[in-house]
DNA sequence: AAGTGGTCTAGACCACGGA
DNA sequence: CCGTGGTCTAGACCACTTC
């Protein structure tokens, strides 16, 4: 195992906790197996016992580990690993489940806001609106088009070649500096428009999924709106969902 | 505020948080307003800083509170403070927003299992299930179309009266003394058919979502499985999701 | 009896935000 | 500057599981 640098300005339950991740993601630490016990644990990295037990307990909340009183503390069923109910980019979430992602950019522009985009953002007139319209691949398959608009006055100089190349959360989180700190999301059903099922090279009349998300930053502000319509007989939507303390 | 019971059996921190809890739940801590400072905590109580933030800390990852460095503790919104991908039984669910719920039973039966459910349970041969078949209600309107399938060698003498009347999850966890641990939950669009139709009330052709739904307990065994098909018209699926750490 | 995780104490220093 | 939360230490006792 790595051993912690004591002299890093990163906490040293960061990097325990992200040393233990990388263990579980690289499988040196398999499911169902258990880990070294907390006092192991501090002795191994001459730190306390408190800082091993909150790199811990971000992982079991996380849904990476679990642990069992008097037994100890094990590594979760791969089922239980995933997200539960992460928020996560379309590129975040096909990547972690193994596909590479591209995009083909349909239409990018900087225009005024519908009355329903601009009451979502409560912008003031005048503001601009971004409108992106993309379809996502996994690997070579169309899964999804989405349409996302975000306020002017949070990206300025916002390229066409940057939208086209990067995740759009990529950009957020490192070229504007934005943090996310949660979304909402809402699921319709739709029947395929003939132009929809056509962009998947599906028959008309399939099924789809309608996802509506806005995403918040850290201070609240509504930093995008996305709507997703993603075929249904490839892509299946599931969540993992916890029960209560 | 309350004070805790230093001599009670139930952990400090447990106390704190659920007179914590009850404030936000009661609005006698308003959305937006700050709570009092950890180190005011403490000293009220007559309990220490750890303590205090371990009942502060499970409240914010169930998304209660947010914290603001150097500012303080203050509490969520309404849109955050609900289910971040709680697993509820549909009662929870609807009587979380205010509604009424009742059932009518369709089917009740012992039987013996499809083989496609006796595959998601691992079951052996002539192990026995039960079907139940229901129309959930909030209020007067007919929501969902549920059908699950409970391991009979799990619930010894369920009656058809107990199914009628009780959420199943109230079932599992007072009269069984199962602890739900998590469940997994795919979501694919459908068109009602007919008979789905007229149960709802609705027109003919109309899109529904159909869930489906694995629970599972404390020790990894398969509780429950189920499958719902939800109008969509008036029920709108919301979910909330997180950023990572 | 030994080892595990669960709870708890009483301190400490730090970075950040607001007056 | 002071109060806030963020990190961290070095102990302690307990309940539970395994041997």
């Amino acid at each position: 195992m790595k051993k912690i640098d004591k002299n890093s300005p990163i906490p040293k339950y960061y990097q325990l906790r992200e040393i233990l991740r990388e263990m579980i993601e690289n499988e040196e630490l398999k499911p169902g197996e258990i880990i070294s016990g907390e006092m192991e644990l501090c002795k191994f990295h001459g730190i306390s016992r408190m800082t091993v037990r909150k790199a811990i307990q971000d992982l079991v909340n996380e849904g990476m580990l679990y642990r069992e009183q008097g037994k100890g503390t094990f590594v979760s069923y791969p089922k239980q690993k995933k997200n539960i109910s992460q928020l996560l980019s379309f590129t975040e979430e096909m990547k972690s489940k193994g596909y590479n992602v591209t995009n083909r950019l349909l239409y990018f522009n900087k225009e005024i806001p519908e009355k329903k985009i601009s009451k979502i953002f409560h912008m003031k007139k005048g503001e601009m609106i971004y409108v992106i319209k993309r379809i996502r691949f996994a690997g070579k398959e169309p899964i999804a088009l989405e349409i996302s608009y975000l306020p002017e006055k949070n990206f300025p100089n916002l390229s066409r070649e940057e939208s086209e190349k990067n995740s759009l959360y990529y950009l957020f989180e490192n070229k504007y500096g934005i943090k996310l700190k949660y979304g909402t999301q809402t699921v319709e059903p739709v029947i395929l428009t003939p132009y929809e099922a056509d962009l998947f090279n599906v028959n008309e009349n399939m099924l789809g999924l309608l996802f509506k998300r806005t995403t918040y930053s850290d201070d609240d502000t509504i930093v995008e709106y996305t709507k997703s319509i993603y075929r249904c007989d490839i892509y299946k939507y599931e969540a993992i969902l916890k029960r209560k303390l």
